[in-house]
RNA sequence: AAAGCAAAUUGGGUAAUUACUCUAAAUCAUUUCGGUGAGUUGGAGAGGAAAGUCCGGACAUUUACCCCGCCUCGGCGGGGAAGGGUAAUGGGUAACACCCAUACGGAGUAAUCCGCGAGGUGCGAGCAGAGACGCUUUUGCUAGCGAUAGCAAAGGCAUCCUGAGCAAUCAGGGUGAAUCUUUGAUAUAAGCUUGAGGCAUGCCGAAGUCGAAAGAUGGGGCCUGCCCUGAGUAAAGUCGAAGGGUGAAACGGCUAAAUCCUUAUCUGAAUGCAAGGUCGUGUCCCAAUGCAAAUUGGGAAGUGCCGCUUGAGGUUUUGAGCAAUCAAGAUCCCAGAUAAAUUAUUACCAAGGAAUUUUUCCAAACAGAAUCCGGCUUAUAGAUUUGCUUUGAUA
RNA sequence: GCGCCUAUAGCUCAGUCGGUAGAGCAGUUGCCUUUUAAGCAAACGGUCCCAAGUUCGAGUCUUGGUGGGCGCA
């Protein structure tokens, strides 16, 4: 779990991320970037209902990006937000996570990427 | 041993490293001395349904109708109506539509399971029509395979008398009542009572019944028994060949409102912790006062804290009770988040399946607290225990 | 989290007190017109969301489920 200087903690600061960021496509996943006035990086995630109706396969989800996120905290540039947006039918047969990370690598927020970081 | 029924328990465990939430302790930094921040160490961290939101409470805020009483005169207290629920009998509970016991009805060989169950009314609320439901039987004739239909005559319920029969009962006569409709009188919350009078029970038609079908019937549905004489048998109030009476409507039996009416009984109502509070905090807007600075009041969108977890609590002992449950004692503290924690990895053990022969592989249900409790309902892989029933075998 | 509403023909909706389900539009066929549109007429089209119960009989009443939608700081 990330510690909480990390996450996005208010709803004013996801909808300026939402709104003003820029979006980066990663498969079923939504990426919205914005540069920040602070010198961490900050994380959020949204999982809406059309997801997966039970609460279980949700909560899930959210803790398998969390994962990855905290794994490759020090690699990641700071003073950036970043809100994953969860569609549907992301995850159905394994969480694709080192795609997570070339997305992060290909527009500059990851250094060095470990690309052995593809959890069950 | 097989099949079945009911109840209860469990919902993997241990260890290591790691992340997060809450909490306790001391340390460091800062401070407006209230605190705030940082890392360190210890403790705790999802369920039997956390779910559906179908009931019932606790808790919080606001408040309507009528009457009575009190006073500080706009509040308090009490009662009622309306509305809403419940419905065998009794008990339990804070309360319930829940639970327990007993009786009754139904299903099953049985263990056992199921039952929203008071009383009344009594069913096309279709069509036409001013008006539509109290209705059927016996005898004779005609039609039809039949259920039945048409026409004519005579009837029905209660009670009394006369006659017939061993009897149940039947026949004749007298008296009285009831059903339906209309009008009038009287009375009324619906309604009921008394008097008088009269019959278009038409067309269509669901279930059911009859029929091979066509069709007929169909004004809730279903049921067929009961009584007398009595050969006989060891015996007969009880079993019983055979015969007879009655069996139609019914004021015969059972059943039918989860939509109507009545009765009994319970209950103020509405909104739900996003309730609500805050002698917290800044920002924006409006109004008033003011030369101005500013102050006061109101509103808007944010945000912190309280509400928030010690409770109709858990475990256990004793007692009361058939039981649900209750009482007393001992002991324990057991999640409290807010873009929302409860994670990830590894090893071993236990248990399941498959291959195979002592190892390997696979899979592991339903499902995630959000104010808190008591129930109900729905979803649920597997494992364990206890009691009981039936059938078969052996002793 | 708390609290509500709704499901009927291809689409939009009626259906009161249980008696066997309709309206408009669309589609089909015919008439009218030189032809199309408009208009007129006819027929077609329904698991009344699913399951159980009450009832002689359920779209309607009762209970449970499924899908869709809404409000509240």
């Amino acid at each position: 779990m990330l510690p909480q200087r990390n996450r996005i903690r208010k709803n004013a600061d996801f909808g300026l991320v939402c709104r003003q960021g820029r979006a980066l496509f990663c498969g079923k996943l939504i990426l919205k970037t914005r540069r920040s006035d602070l010198d961490v990086v900050r994380l959020g995630i949204s999982v809406g209902i059309s997801y997966s109706p039970k609460a279980v396969v949700r909560n899930r989800a959210k803790r398998q990006i969390r994962e990855f996120f905290s794994k490759n905290l020090q690699k990641i540039q700071p003073s950036w937000d970043v809100v994953v947006i969860v569609q549907k039918g992301w995850g159905e047969s394994g969480y694709p996570l080192s795609e997570l990370g070339e997305c992060l690598a290909k527009c500059g927020l990851i250094k060095n990427i470990s690309p052995t970081t593809n959890i069950k």
